[in-house]
DNA sequence: GGTTGAGGTAAGCGAACGCTAACTATGGGC
DNA sequence: GCCCATAGTTAGCGTTCGCTTACCTCAACC
């Protein structure tokens, strides 16, 4: 197996672990036994656990895809509000439950940073492509006196944050939800549109 | 120091350290040594670690207060939503400011929870009085018409996400924010307000 | 005023941690 | 056929982990 391939197979490994139990909680020795190789290689390939943990983390940032993106600006150009916030939240809450080691991965992230030596993580966890796209999004609405004013990020933040925490507590911790994502989907997109409106 | 003063104390201190770094980052040495005494007495007062865990985690539950409760039932009595959201918000927001650590702690609880042994965590999690309160309240104005239809438990959800995922970022990690509770607040319970009506 | 028991400490246990040094197998280029 | 860079191993380093043992201190009680 060449460096690169081994690198990427290390990577793909450790972030269920991660992903589990944390940057503290997760051991070299575990990666390594998920890896199938000696611990000693993962220091072979990587400087540190946290140089590891670093590249897990900007596997992440590869996944927020200008694809899904784009997508959303199809529903944005026909002017399908509703649309577009019904295809945002099913996605989100299909992320989530398809990337959960991922999607948990970062959200511990969030709570260690600053914490433990790794400050690698720092700085990455900004700027996700879908909180910029629909901040402009909002802030277009706004000026065609679509949508209420205030703060666009704000709002968005709120936007996202809705399905965001249903996520947290029905996929990424273990309590089990009664509703199909369409359902939840449909119901925020509803109401959260009309809450929308100016 | 009595026993049951230094129990308390030892969990006192504990709260901060395990709501900074979580259970498995968070050492048995660095708790001794914020409570000034010797490693060796946590284990006088506590089996484990784990119990020291447990403990903390039952000062969370006594925090959920019923005089928080009454406060929002007063406003439904007098049918004042928009008040009631705004004070909702507005207490959440400044309780994650005030208990940050604990609530950063309950975080962790969630993500952790299953993965390390303690698994006393279990169960302590649910019943949150507030999410008990705002599904009754939900469904009552259902019955009167004022509010769209939808499961109850989902639209509570949904109502608590928006701060929840909010103060995720802005308070139990490290990104700073730009306006003030009040501001965000009144937004979040004013978009909400109108996306509930029927 | 000697005994006792509760609260506390110093020292260190075995295990596990992140990480490293020294060595081996292997395969492509001259 | 030899060379040597590369990917991998074994063994173990120094440290720290959660936790235990042996001992100390001292106020309360009969």
């Amino acid at each position: 197996m060449t460096a690169a391939e081994r690198r990427a197979q290390l990577i793909d490994v450790a972030i269920p672990l991660f992903g589990e139990h944390g940057f503290a909680g997760t051991t070299t020795k575990a990666i390594a036994r998920a890896a199938g190789v000696s611990e000693a290689i993962i220091f072979r390939h990587f400087q540190s656990k946290e140089e590891l943990y670093g590249a897990a983390f900007d596997r992440w940032r590869g996944k927020n895809a200008d694809q899904f993106v784009n997508t959303l600006q199809g529903y944005a150009d026909r002017g399908d509000d509703l649309g577009l916030l019904r295809t945002l939240y099913a996605v989100m809450l299909q992320g989530y439950e398809q990337d959960r080691a991922l999607h948990r991965m970062v959200l511990y992230a969030g709570l260690e940073q600053g914490t433990s030596g790794h400050g690698r993580i720092r700085g990455k966890m900004q700027h996700m492509p879908v909180y910029d796209f629909l901040e402009r999004y909002i802030l277009q609405r706004q000026k065609e006196g679509a949508f209420r004013s205030g703060d666009p990020y704000l709002i968005a933040t709120a936007v996202l944050g809705m399905p965001q925490s249903h996520a947290l507590w029905t996929k990424l911790s273990a309590l089990p939800s009664a509703h199909s994502d369409q359902e939840v989907a449909d119901l925020y997109a509803r109401m959260l549109l009309q809450g929308l409106r100016a």
